[in-house]
DNA sequence: GTGAAAGCGCTAACAT
DNA sequence: ATGTTAGCGCTTTCAC
């Protein structure tokens, strides 16, 4: 806390002998400065210690250069990584973003928004897990007097901006995946149908089954909430039904490791007696007691492509809305065995783009 | 984005027929208003849908109501934690933090700190790892123009605002649990000892050691970074000596299931054959396999806290800079066994504040 | 209790 | 290429 006064643009002009404009000038870096007078003018600047005043800046300008990030959960790795993407990107371009968690509640958002907005904020970012709620998000963008990105939803007939990741192709990755390691009775746990990332993995996987021509069991699709627990819960739920799955397909890591906690306490073992496959790939599922072989998406693209989106809608302020979807990335570990038998012939090798890991490198 | 236009405060005085400082003082909530003016300007505000400039009124006031929140790892549990706990007070107090990603590199620090200088922020928490750069981080100190909060840090001979965990304690805890459990050969995964809470942990290992009578064996300590990966690795650079060790302190709980792997890949059983206790309490600790005892902190409660001293030093100028240091919570869950031999009877019964958890409830 | 005047520190026109 | 004149939308100080 040591005293460095409010050196402001008027002293830097006085010590440099021009007029405040020129400093403006300088500090934005315009073209129309003379090369001797530029030089004068930043020798006071760095002479004095002379840094803008951003808030003075916003005020005049009418740009914060200052962006509102609204997360659902800070604690989700999954968000975490959007908002280390988002951060570096707008770290890049000069702008910093502020924080708001609406903790999963879909109604802290409108309030963030009228927050973010008095505070004049050049746009906002929501990453969030979007389903039901459609109407209230949709009357949220009206509201909205700047750009508004969102992540973890989208629906193509809307016109809104959105980054997100192909849930139902990287579902159908998944049980593709399952499918051409012989298995047919496939189990699946679910996030929250309230949530539209679990209902496109869901579609995903019933699309792969579709395609496979193999009827949809829906004793064997119990619904989670993300949280290991619910996976625990949801495995125990599965125990109770005709048990004659040799696979699982989970809509995440999380509730694949409660899975595997359950499996485990029943007596059964990962892959040799029951197959699982996540999604996500967080970090400790390569960890997972067996490593679990699961969907992995890039979220800190998607943080960083939203922010880009984002930025590039404040600064064309013409521009239209953009639809991102990114794609997803089979990682091959030990949680999946293959499961042959008469009514499952070898398929043709798979033409995943795949990557094996190991816990041994690096 | 649709077209709220900029209701300014004059438009509220010219349609509530007062003038503008009446307006100003309604916003403000100060006293000195008529409670009929007060109430008709209050319904031109409702009728126009003013909302004040946060801008405008930070260059007027010089108080942006903004802080600064520099982590050093969004992807850490712990830190999204402190993340989580800091918004939530800012939020409750009409604060919004501006977050800034230092990703571990103590000099990003002080660039974030003069960014977030020029946008004039009333005050910045650094949520990070302290160690060997002591000097470097005083230095920021120094050159800071406003009140500066940090966690994961303390050192009491510095007058510097913290609020931290107990790691020395802590981790003592979690040793003393091993011995009331008659371990007497533990060895020690630490964090990277350039982390002063791995420093503390270490020193809080060698305490419940000695307190014992116990002497250290450098060869059981084995240094990691915090990543279940370096948990896996440290493992496997424990197999490498005598192996007499029969239970593992870990520093954290990711290097902790890292070390599960390698157990169960060396095929030894935990607890039977080895018990292990962790740091830190995540969420996946709870369905290791075995779950994993481990030693909880609050750090949303961290965050909180630091929240809370970073606003009351802004409030308060001349308010003098506090340390805080919260306790830890010993987990019980199943990763430990008693192990007891002729050497290490039977001792009282722990007096620890324990809690149990299982993997049925809620 | 309320209003008028004077900025906060900067940028954006328009001058020259 | 540089300076002059006006604000941006609010708070503050000081009148009344």
């Amino acid at each position: 806390m040591s005293g460095v006064k409010n050196i402001t643009i008027k002293q830097v002009a006085l010590d440099a002998g021009v007029s405040i404009q020129t400093v403006s000038r300088v500090i934005n870096n315009r073209y129309d400065v003379a090369p001797q007078t530029r030089q004068r003018v930043q020798e006071a600047i760095n002479r004095l210690g002379y840094q803008p005043n951003a808030i003075a800046r916003g005020l005049a300008s009418r740009r914060s250069r200052t962006l509102g990030l609204v997360t659902y959960d800070f604690n989700d790795y999954a968000f975490t990584q959007v908002v280390t993407g988002a951060e570096e990107v707008a770290h890049q371009h000069g702008y910093f973003f502020m924080l708001g968690n609406s903790k999963c509640d879909p109604c802290e958002e409108p309030k963030y928004l009228r927050l973010l907005t008095q505070r004049h904020v050049d746009g906002v970012l929501f990453a969030r897990l979007a389903g039901l709620d459609v109407q209230e998000f949709l009357n949220l963008l009206a509201n909205s007097s700047v750009p508004v990105v969102v992540t973890g939803y989208h629906r193509r007939d809307l016109p809104i901006s959105v980054v997100d990741v192909d849930n139902q192709a990287g579902a159908r990755q998944a049980v593709e995946y399952l499918l051409e390691n012989g298995h047919r009775q496939i189990a699946c746990i679910t996030g929250p149908l309230s949530a539209q990332s679990a209902i496109d993995r869901l579609a995903g996987y019933r699309q792969a089954l579709e395609n496979t021509g193999i009827s949809y069991n829906p004793h064997w699709v119990v619904e989670g909430n993300f949280t290991a627990r619910s996976g625990y819960l949801a495995m125990q739920k599965l125990f109770q039904t005709d048990r004659q799955f040799t696979a699982i397909f989970s809509h995440n890591d999380r509730m694949a490791i409660g899975a595997l906690s359950a499996l485990h306490q029943a007596g059964l073992r990962v892959p040799e007696d029951i197959s699982i496959i996540g999604y996500d790939d967080i970090p400790e599922a390569e960890f997972a007691n067996p490593p679990l072989t699961t969907i992995r998406q890039n979220m800190v693209e998607i943080g960083a492509a939203a922010a880009r989106l984002l930025i590039h809608l404040v600064e064309n302020p013409g521009a239209a809305a953009e639809q991102v979807l990114l794609g997803t990335q089979l990682v091959l570990r030990q949680s999946v065995h293959p499961h042959w038998t008469d009514f499952s012939p070898h398929p043709a090798a798979s033409h995943h783009e795949a990557i094996e890991t190991q816990q041994s490198d690096g």
